[in-house]
DNA sequence: TATATAACTTAGGTAAACCTAAAAATAATT
DNA sequence: AATTATTTTTAGGTTTACCTAAGTTATATA
């Protein structure tokens, strides 16, 4: 499997605290699907560029950089993994590319489309694009629907 | 810098066919930012699997499977920052993050995209919804804009 | 055509994250 | 408390894409 990043490290040490105060190295190794070895060595890194505490044989914690890293990272997460599902991406992809990609993307991206999920959401917005988009993505078919001829669009008229 | 894939080298030497037939270990170490010893070495990978042909001494040509790939992947990229752009992204930022995901994401997601793409850009699906969407962008406003309420939308109303 | 220049390859090494196996520390059980 | 079981660490290796430096081949110029 792939190389992990110090990100990916940080978000599970940060999943497994929420839980357990300390996490510990099997842990880790279990979330990461690597060997405990591996995580003592990176235990290592993670504590030398500042991103965690770490006790000899009793795991790690985040520091504040760690915490604040992972909190971005999840928040992150989250605007990617909702807008995936907002077009119409199945909750498991929407996550697992979420997963991917949050490492990546430019900031002003993932801003872009925190605003797009804030706005999708908004209920007074005119969601019939939204809603028309996956009509289409369904059907192939286009729904003829220009503002002054809302009667013909199948979805909205009442 | 990064390491990287088999699927960034087959995307330059594809790029570089375009022009030249034959991608030469120069032009690829100088697109990639790699020296030219790795890139020789990659050739080695590259046809050992089935994506180049290489003649000593000139460089690679890319195989039917090479040529396939290249072209899936510029096509994903494509889509990738078509839609970064639709959504506000500036080119340049587009193109990069596309750049980055284009070797992540799952096809899935990919098709959705390009459908998402496709409908935006079809003059008569309403599309209001996107205009609406980056006036909130711009300005943090919402417009109030319900299907039964078209005069009230200040982008739409004639 | 000889020679200088440029391009490419080879040989040998490095760094980073991974691994296995064995040793050490901690925790659990009798 | 002693022994067993579990967890963690250490030591030493592997892999992969990268590098530098030196040697080789191809190309361009005198």
């Amino acid at each position: 499997m792939r190389k992990k990043t110090i990100e990916e490290y940080v978000e599970v040490i940060f999943a497994i605290q929420k839980i357990k105060k300390i996490a510990h190295t099997n842990d880790v190794a279990l979330s990461l699907e690597v060997n405990p070895a591996s995580v003592t060595e990176m235990f290592g890194k993670l504590t030398d560029e500042g991103y965690t505490y770490y006790e000899k044989y009793n795991g790690v914690t985040l520091t504040d950089k760690g915490r604040g890293m992972a909190i971005i990272l999840k928040k992150r997460h989250e605007t990617l993994k909702h807008f995936f599902e907002i077009i119409g991406i199945d909750e498991k992809i929407a996550d697992d590319d979420a997963c991917k990609i949050e490492h990546n993307v430019h900031p002003e991206t993932v801003d872009k489309l925190r605003k797009f999920v804030e706005y999708a959401k908004k209920e007074n917005s005119c969601n019939r694009w939204l809603d028309h988009f996956k009509y289409f993505d369904k059907t192939g078919e286009f729904i003829i629907c220009t503002p002054d001829e809302d009667l013909d669009c199948p979805i909205h008229k009442k």
